[in-house]
DNA sequence: TTTTTTTACGCAATCGTTGCCGGTAACGAT
DNA sequence: ATCGTTACCGGCAACGATTGCGTAAAAAAA
């Protein structure tokens, strides 16, 4: 079954004229009587004529859709992102096409060869924890294709990016652990390749620094699959817990670790935050709710996706090849709850 | 900026064949001899050809493309589904476009004149709480354009429909209620006019009724924005427990009104289940995590967005008009925590 | 050798829209 | 009467891919 829609042809069909003027009078030209425009426009919402954006695509070489590539949409921080992306979109005529990685670099890859052969005018990316290799994109850059990549940036490709400040939402995070007492203080984090990952492990350590608290590598986990199985984390706290130098405080650097450990902590019966203080990287609206209500480190996703959506815009809509590049970098919010205030 | 792809003309030019040659090459007609066919493959994969799905899709007139209209990507509910939707549309080379009407009629009617303006092949669609009018998705109905609801479904657009069972899925919940000790035991809903709200509610009368417990108007409350503001939900709690019938158990119809119900709950200062019990409808991953851990009713939501892009696809691909419609009926799960078991 | 068939390709039209060029009628100016 | 101007509109081509039809050359059949 089809879906058969009018064309302009109709149009000039039902008013006798030629196809180009129904396209004038559509438009507002002013080669086009008053009168002419009346009928044409009369037609035109009588018949509840849309122009095809497929063929004005054609016509104008641009789709006007724009391309996001993110990690998951169910993660919180990204589904607000999007929310973002999706409003200045919408309010500038732009499409949106929604991708996922799902933490896999294959899924990645497929993703981002879709969205360019349906011809996106740019793409919003993110990328997965496994990605190492991005000459892909550094190819599609090179060829001229518009793109902002927000959170997990590549630092290799010279191009507009919208981070927060990690290093620095690491730092409170730790020295609020400090501050509520903790000595011992461990790091679960994304594979260590990763931008946000690096910031965060020079954030952490330099508040440890600061603090005059020895820089203990073995209390330092890094999650391969960025939390997307439970087992990765459990083990890692397993081997954390298990030590002899157990700690009295974690710091985890992602929305996903931070829930997996808070559910392997209640499975161990630790008391939280007597026994161990928990700080955590969370856009989730709902950890006020949990047992304990959760202190953590809070992006501005909203405003992320708005912002890194003006800037492709802004590439997109440029004449001149753009040269110039910016890195804007928001700030957390650090909220502090039950789980660290002893 | 633009980024330039390699066109079929190209292929032509560089092996000095004629446009429809190539064509038919890279579709290994038969009419090719092999030699050719070998050729242009070389040259197509040489310069990185893929062909323009723009182009396809005005020669075809079908874009591939399958527009989904949700109220929410972050509600978990509905990202789940969109990964459902987006695992079997993506196996089948359909690209989908989400959009969200964030429970307000007049974005709903936006997203959907935009996605039918955009040559979508078909839409998934749940509506928002505020819909009462659907004239607009009867007129798309009625001249062709495929549709398949989930979840919140139109009863009088006669198509596929995907929802779970959700007298059956309330009626559990209030059953476990009473069982746990619950004499008198709350509703906080969704607009009625929802067919979801009207099936949970008659679940929830009909368990009552079941147990010889009156059933009292006054016992329930609806939200007409569907939990999108605090305040709403925080009204009808205030309402609910100033009264002189003070509830010991309450059925919370939807994930968002929830947890904002948990969260006043919190606010006053109840114990729960110990002074009223709580069972809501839920897909959160993280209600394991709450304070109490929630009983939940849970929808196979990825499960729903599968089987409502099969029965899309269907309606698609089918030749003649489709007269025999199916609504396809899953069943909810209900995962008993603390937050009801005294 | 002549005729027929087959092979292998090109031409042109098409999808819906729009930019460009060109044409015609009306009217005033010369 | 002739020319130039203006207002208004139509035809053609093009965006990229696909396809029916036509046809030259090669192969097969006569």
């Amino acid at each position: 079954m089809r879906f058969e829609a009018v064309t302009i042809k109709d149009i000039a069909k039902a008013t006798n004229l030629s196809a180009s003027t129904v396209s004038r009078a559509l438009r507002d030209s002013s080669e086009i009587s008053e009168e002419t425009k009346r009928v044409v426009l009369e037609y035109a919402e009588k018949l509840n004529y849309n122009p095809n954006p497929i063929a004005q695509s054609l016509k104008e070489r641009r789709s006007r859709t724009i391309g996001v590539v993110v990690c998951e949409i169910a993660n919180s921080f990204f589904s607000q992102t999007i929310n973002g992306i999706e409003s200045i979109a919408g309010n500038n005529g732009y499409n949106v096409i929604i991708s996922q990685s799902r933490e896999s670099y294959e899924k990645e890859l497929l993703s981002l060869k879709y969205l360019t052969s349906r011809s996106v005018d740019g793409l919003i990316v993110t990328i997965s924890t496994e990605t190492k290799d991005t000459s892909f994109l550094q190819d599609l850059h090179r060829k001229g294709m518009p793109i902002v990549f927000f959170d997990r940036i590549v630092e290799e490709i010279n191009t507009h990016k919208v981070i927060v400040d990690n290093f620095n939402g690491a730092y409170q995070a730790t020295e609020h652990l400090i501050k509520s007492g903790c000595k011992k203080i461990a790091l679960i984090s994304n594979d260590p390749s990763l931008s946000i990952a690096k910031d965060r492990l020079a954030g952490y350590q330099s508040a440890l620094l600061d603090y005059g608290i020895s820089n203990d590598e073995s209390m330092v986990r890094y999650c391969e699959q960025g939390g997307m199985n439970a087992t990765e984390i459990n083990t890692a706290m397993d081997s954390l817990l298990s030590g002899k130098n157990k700690p009295d405080g974690i710091f985890t650097a992602s929305d996903k670790i931070t829930s997996h450990v808070l559910r392997n902590l209640h499975e161990k019966n630790i008391k939280i935050p007597e026994e161990i203080s928990l700080v955590g990287f969370s856009n989730s609206e709902v950890t006020d709710l949990f047992a304990p209500s959760l202190t953590v480190v809070t992006q501005p996703a909203f405003e992320m996706g708005e912002l890194a959506t003006k800037l492709l815009l802004k590439l997109i809509e440029s004449k001149r090849p753009v040269t110039e590049f910016e890195t804007t970098t928001l700030s957390t919010i650090l909220i502090v709850r039950n789980s660290s205030n002893l």
